[in-house]
DNA sequence: TTTATTGCAAAACCTTTGCATGTAT
DNA sequence: ATACATGCAAAGGTTTTGCAATAAA
């Protein structure tokens, strides 16, 4: 892979990668591009296989669980499993966000509620719990779909 | 079957089953015996599967996840998927609650939160979704795994 | 050169389904 | 008698793993 000498900047988590003491090959540069490119903000690891498919670029599945996987636990990207057992990833801007989800057109929305953040920590700290994580998922239909089964 | 002829209240679904439209059969009686008889609230289709081998009452899977799914359905039971993909059934005590669990010893407290209710649904209909249903789990560690990690 | 990474195919999981057998009504 | 329920084994879908080939450092 040349990339990195002569092109130093076209891949924008080249850095990331490096720092993570993790070599900075073709197969993790493509599937972090996707995430960037892409327009759904939320990608199944069949979602970044069909993209790289797409774009002529194959890679194998079992690379992409380990680069997610990988990804995920140094921080670059952030995994949420929803009700039907399929995790999808989307890149970590920092910002924890839950999420509202349609169930007729899967779109998802994020969101965050100050208050509610609040509200969990004081319901896990009155039962003794440290919360280190959670997970909140809304389902219900948007606008759109709503409309539509109504007629 | 004679169990509905000769010991009409043994069961305490016998009733609840048949007003599904389903059989009084042994394995669904059973299956609902052993949630009512479990000291854990919240059964897997393969702690249900477990709990009848030990009971020498062997039910196939297919049969059990048949009857949760029916369960669940007519709402008997209720069902929760957590993160590691697996999904986990109670009674349905008409209460709808929320978990919190603790990442190391798996224990599973219920609470509810109107507060956070509220909010969930005033997010969802400030971006016109109509809410249907939602998840919300707490991860963290309780007060004895807590203190045995520091150790 | 050395060590990490890839890809394939196989396995692991949890869950669902087809079909012949058995059971409730 | 009839329709429904069961059990087994096979198949589904997602994710993980072993291992030889390959690429980064």
């Amino acid at each position: 892979m040349l990339y990195y000498i002569t092109m130093e900047h076209k891949y924008p988590f080249e850095n990331e990668i490096r720092n993570l003491g993790l070599k900075v090959t073709g197969p993790r540069l493509k599937i972090l591009s996707i995430f960037e490119e892409s327009k759904s903000r939320h990608l199944s690891a069949e979602d970044v296989y069909q993209a790289l498919k797409t774009n002529s670029s194959d890679v194998g599945m079992a690379t992409i669980y380990r680069a997610l996987a990988n990804f995920e636990k140094a921080g670059i990207l952030v995994k949420s499993t929803f009700e039907d057992g399929k995790a999808v990833f989307e890149i970590n801007e920092g910002k924890h966000h839950d999420h509202l989800i349609c169930i007729e057109c899967g779109e998802v929305v994020c969101f965050v509620d100050e208050e509610i953040e609040r509200r969990q920590k004081k319901i896990a700290s009155k039962r003794g719990f440290t919360l280190k994580n959670h997970s909140l998922v809304l389902y219900g239909s948007c606008q759109q779909c709503e409309s539509k089964l109504g007629t």
